[in-house]
DNA sequence: TAATTTAACATGTATATACATATAGACATA
DNA sequence: TATGTCTATATGTATATACATGTTAAATTA
């Protein structure tokens, strides 16, 4: 009975008791777990406080109830939730992701500024990329990003993820992104980086990505005949 | 003390009457609820039954709880999380939305049948539907759902939100989704539906929609000249 | 006056108990 | 065999009570 005293609340132990329990025992999603009042018996606790505890792990998506049967393993989520980077949606179709740098410059922001809430005349890096997954041109992406959060990106290597650039130089982890799709036709430019021979109907991307403020605004062109972009969104 | 007796819950009623309240007080986020012993005298409840009327509350993110302060009204979101109905989308844009359905018919699952987890032979209904805001053509939108999941939707009204449909006739609530987004060109079909007068780059989205198991499975196609899909996301 | 203590009040944690309702299986009946 | 009923067991709802702990402001003290 660990749970005679110490400033842990019960329901709390339990709760890490009953997740490492479902690992340490292998149990699969749809494994019944003990009853309530099991629970109960085995640690000492009343009722309402290992109902505390069940019902969070319900609420986190650990188990799932069900009313006259008894608790179970949830179902994992099978796919991430949200978007991914374009190198994990590349490497989740088995491909490889190779990154192009096409252009690179430091400059005002202009009405960036207001995207990124800086000013006009903040300096701003603008970089364009040409993304490929196992060799196939995929997208033409921009990204605008305020010069200040990232001194001496120069340095950086920007053949990989941007995300993990940001993350492992500058601790900038993205947390909220706010995205938007549409699709329009391919101009001669981005035919000929995306080797498209003619013109084509394109997945467009914007996208606003947040940390506590906005980091970086990135509009990209998807040749979505090759690539659709998916999400996974629980409500 | 409308807590006597009856089949609904005391704490979900309980719920509904403070978001009434807060409505109708025209409560602004920040203002603090009544006390949980103020809601126990009020209504003759024990303090237990308000404290899960409460916390349902906050985790529908209606309300915020402070330890040693109260309970206030939360901030609500800037923008809402995840991908919204067209209904939704529309009137976030102060249009209002209007519905035509163009076909509607009974037939078996065919292909359809693998994402829906039923068997190729089992019946579904297959809805095509025309959608515009204050008039204007936005969308074409194709829902196949398994007939056996809504008996008698033919009588349904399929001019609103099948969202709504699914949640009060069926008790169906979409709790999660899965989206893809491609740009294809329009066909002569969908140029004489959306009005377009020649050839379009139009927006896919195609979508599997989950409450415990797979629910309905949609096609879209947006002239997105007009209109933009916006998702934001946590990650 | 300024700092500290105290008291009132808020939510958080926990127990004990009772009855309601949904589920599944054992059992009896037609 | 098929159907319906009973029963054990599960979670859901609800009450009453007690003490812990964080917050705030008033009262007290130096």
């Amino acid at each position: 009975m660990p749970f005679k005293k110490g400033p842990i609340p019960a329901y709390f132990r339990l709760k890490q008791i009953i997740i490492d329990d479902i690992k340490k025992k292998g149990m699969n999603p749809g494994d019944m777990l003990p009853s309530e009042r099991e629970y109960c018996e085995r640690f000492g606790l009343s009722r309402m406080t290992v109902r505390q505890a069940l019902k969070e792990l319900e609420h986190e998506g650990i188990i799932v109830r069900e009313r006259g049967r008894g608790s179970f393993v949830a179902i994992p989520p099978i796919e991430q939730e949200g978007i991914m980077s374009f190198t994990e949606m590349v490497r989740a179709k088995g491909l490889e992701p190779e990154t192009e740098v096409l252009e690179f410059q430091k400059r005002p922001a202009g009405p960036w500024g207001e995207f990124l809430e800086i000013g006009e005349k903040e300096e701003i890096y603008e970089i364009t990329r040409l993304r490929k997954a196992s060799g196939v041109p995929i997208a033409v992406e921009t990204v605008f990003i305020p010069a200040l959060l990232v001194p001496g990106i120069e340095a950086a290597d920007l053949s990989g993820s941007l995300f993990t650039v940001l993350q492992e130089r500058y601790g900038i982890e993205i947390k909220r992104s706010k995205t938007s799709f549409s699709a329009v036709l391919s101009t001669p430019e981005m035919e000929k980086v995306l080797m498209l021979g003619g013109t084509w109907p394109l997945l467009r991307v914007e996208s606003l990505n947040f940390y506590t403020k906005p980091i970086y605004y990135e509009i990209s062109h998807y040749r979505s005949d090759q690539f659709k972009i998916t999400v996974n969104i629980s409500r």
